[in-house]
DNA sequence: CTCAATGGTCTGATTTTTCATACTGGGTCC
DNA sequence: GGACCCAGTATGAAAAATCAGACCATTGAG
């Protein structure tokens, strides 16, 4: 049986599909923030940028073990869907910075409460 | 040039490596937490068990486009981190309901900013 | 002249993920 | 006897992610 084709949803503004209460969750829809913020390296960037502007290479710095690739392709990523702003100066060499646009600056509180949670609960983890 | 390999960091518990400030957000310690509630369908999972227990063929019905072998393998994933408990019964045919932890439970907060954002910028996604 | 530096892109290979399908086992229904 | 139910496991193939390394164009340093 095939059954791997979800044909995308619509959904009303309030709808909050299979949960309990006003405060419930609309699961299905919520994947769309998820694929845009997760992904190998984008929350590690996120945070990194809170502290400021940076260059392409500067981040790659910070980042060890990242690929040249795989940092280009989640900072398009990430620039595609409005959380950095991706600045390119016409200099030789080329200069590009990256920094959080408003909607980056926004993920603060959520990554606030994903840290609260870690604190509490990293020691059951069993993830490397 | 190899550059893939990361040897683990060892942090302290208040340590917020790189960033600014004592709301900051230690990055790379980040990823186990990341990695234990993403994957591609566990925080819908969590978001279906706020409701109450349910069992797997409940659940599966649930989430429409989910394989068989994934919905087991992110609910051992959950269960291994803590996130979910499975409760199977030795009865025939078997029977096994799981339900959310209190570290489950706990990560509501996070799903609320999480949903408060995408309200404020799903616009914005490109991601399909 | 040669080399390094920047922020990428491109390629082909390898690794990882994900899939469809078949199978289990004991009870129950026909 | 045979089919179905449930909650998986096993398997091999197909698809996607990720990698290392080469390349680009330009300038400045030695």
């Amino acid at each position: 049986m095939k059954n791997q084709t979800i044909e995308p949803r619509v959904y009303d503004e309030d709808e909050c599909a299979g949960c309990t209460g006003p405060e419930a969750i609309d699961i299905l829809r919520f994947q769309r923030a998820i694929r845009a913020i997760t992904g190998k390296w984008k929350i590690e960037i996120v945070c990194i940028l809170v502290e400021g502007p940076l260059r392409f290479g500067e981040l790659r710095r910070r980042l060890p073990g990242v690929t040249q690739h795989m940092l280009t392709e989640q900072l398009r990523d990430l620039a595609n869907n409005g959380i950095v702003i991706r600045n390119a100066f016409a200099e030789i060499p080329p200069r590009v910075e990256y920094e959080l646009s408003q909607a980056g600056i926004d993920l603060m509180p959520m990554l606030r409460e994903m840290r609260d949670w870690m604190l509490k609960y990293e020691h059951q983890l069993t993830a490397p």
